[in-house]
RNA sequence: GGCGCGAUGGCCGAGUGGCUAGGCAGAGGUCUGCAAAACCUCGUACACCGGUUCAAUUCCGGUUCGCGCCUCCA
């Protein structure tokens, strides 16, 4: 089997085969840090996340690049409105940003470049686009994209010149394009952007928005690389526009596939602040959920679907979890009595669930069914376990097993937290309680236990304190 | 107006022209001092109306509802 993703240009599902063989280059369109992410926004970035994890599980070697828009209208009129430079207003959340990745077990991508570092690369850009007769330079200084000079446009998006008429949404003051279609590679500094410029060819002025990802792309990873991810609402017109602005100025073609992904919804309703609904990452730490229970959630279905983010569902999400743990630990015990060196077979079920898994990922990122393969695991685990048809080096075996799963998943390590002493000693007073058959105060301790956050299980080998989630 | 996606049991969510998704929640049981955990058992789900077919949740058409894009929202 080799690895198929559904490919956004061709509308069908394709075998991945890189430009390189054995390595994957691939953008990623990451956050314009001008507050903190949301929840829908995340669900993109674990999307791209999983993706990263799939390839490297199928082998590829990843050079993956997401960029961070920092300089646009929405970090500009933040930066104004707090009084402070533009760097100081997007380093906050440029710092956010990277810690809310931590908290979601996301991996780092190579290169994250930013915007406002590649200045000289964007107006190198646009002054090839000018040479080659696809740009033009307006009355009011700035520089747009001829679209009537790319006869490709509208391809991704499969908008035809119909389609591209111009509608309601098309600013009043666009009157300087030839075309109300044609969009905007330099800007030309206004009184609205404050203090925010750089000189150019063209005068003082800022880079237009899709600029960044085709002049930092190309500086990464070359004119033609592999795959470019991103939202669906970033395919028309933010991805159209690349495919313009660097095919044009390249010759060349710009990505070979595109994934999307679809939005995430509350409740089935449009995640909006009017309707109450509007969750950052922040808002639901919080509220007490780990990153963990969170990208579980984010991660258990398909990235082309829109997603129903319901509390019911989080809350399934950490009890889910919360039976991963359980067996991870089992089975570590059991795993602990191994004696060295003894080589591990496989138990049957494990090696089918694993290659379910595999085939799972490998069906363009099929992660509910990769889930229900890491629940036959647990499952059948657990009755082995339970059975005594587990031996210590079944155990180590079916740890392997699990750590390959989790190199994509990243959801089985735990986030230990230990009990302190206190805690420990009132277990200790609950067992003492327990052997003199006191059990009207063995349950008084354990429900104190329950209000500090641990609940008690008594098993065979003694009693076992585990954290209560939330 | 144009283009596109979707509707699956209490919830979240895969999938398939006939054969169990999975998880969570719920019910009963085993185990346990009681619990917890685990295991065992338990649900005539595929929006509605037509059509194709021996057979439709799956294919086709329509209806209703939801979501998205149509120039700077992941």
């Amino acid at each position: 089997m080799a690895l198929q993703i559904f490919n956004s240009l061709s509308q069908r599902l394709e075998v991945l085969e890189p430009i390189e063989p054995g390595q994957v280059r691939f953008y990623t369109c990451g956050p314009t840090v001008y507050n903190f992410a949301h929840i829908g926004n995340f669900r993109a970035y674990i999307f791209e996340d999983l993706l990263r994890r799939v390839l490297k599980y199928c082998g590829f070697k990843v050079i993956q690049v997401m960029n961070l828009t920092d300089v646009d209208d929405k970090t500009i009129r933040g930066a104004i409105a707090q009084g402070v430079d533009l760097t100081a207003f997007t380093q906050t959340f440029k710092n956010a940003f990277f810690a809310d990745l931590k908290t979601l077990r996301i991996e780092p991508a190579e290169f994250y470049p930013a915007a406002t570092d590649h200045i000289p690369e964007m107006i190198t850009l646009v002054e090839t686009l000018l040479a080659k007769g696809h740009a033009y330079r307006a009355d009011d200084g700035s520089v747009y994209f001829r679209i009537a000079s790319f006869p490709n446009y509208g391809r991704l998006a499969r908008l035809d010149r119909e389609g591209l008429r111009p509608g309601a949404r098309v600013a009043q003051d666009e009157y300087a394009k030839d075309d109300a279609a044609d969009f905007a590679l330099w800007k030309a500094w206004d009184a609205a952007d404050g203090n925010v410029r750089w000189e150019s060819p063209w005068g003082p002025g800022r880079p237009g928005w899709h600029l960044e990802c085709s002049a930092m792309s190309m500086k990464y990873l070359g004119p033609t690389f592999d795959l470019h991810t991103g939202g669906i609402d970033n395919l028309f017109p933010h991805h159209e526009d690349e495919i313009a602005q660097s095919e044009a100025a390249n010759g060349q073609q710009f990505v070979k596939y595109w994934m999307h992904c679809a939005h995430l919804v509350v409740d089935g309703r449009k995640m909006s602040k009017s309707l109450g609904n509007f969750y950052t990452l922040r808002d639901l730490v919080e509220k007490g959920y780990t990153g963990r229970e969170i990208r579980y959630l984010l991660a258990s279905a398909n990235y082309r679907q829109s997603l129903n983010f319901t509390f019911d569902a989080l809350q399934a999400a950490r009890s889910s979890l919360a039976r991963a743990d359980e067996f991870t630990e089992r089975l570590a015990t059991q795993a602990g009595a191994i004696p060295p060196g003894q080589p591990a077979p496989l138990p049957g079920w494990a090696t089918e669930a694993g290659a379910a898994f595999r085939a799972a990922v490998e069906n363009d990122l099929n992660m509910a069914e990769a889930l229900a393969a890491l629940f036959r695991i647990i499952h059948d685990g657990n009755r082995a376990l339970d059975h005594k048809e587990l031996s210590p080096a079944q155990a180590v075996a079916v740890q392997g097993v699990l750590a390959d799963i989790d190199g994509v998943l990243a959801l089985l390590q735990t986030d230990e937290v230990r009990p302190d002493a206190a805690v420990q000693a009132l277990m200790e007073q609950r067992q003492t309680a327990r052997k003199t058959k006191q059990w009207a105060e063995s349950d008084r301790i354990r429900d104190e236990l329950d209000r500090l956050g641990w609940v008690i299980q008594d098993t065979p080998a003694g009693p076992k304190l585990k954290r209560r989630p939330g």
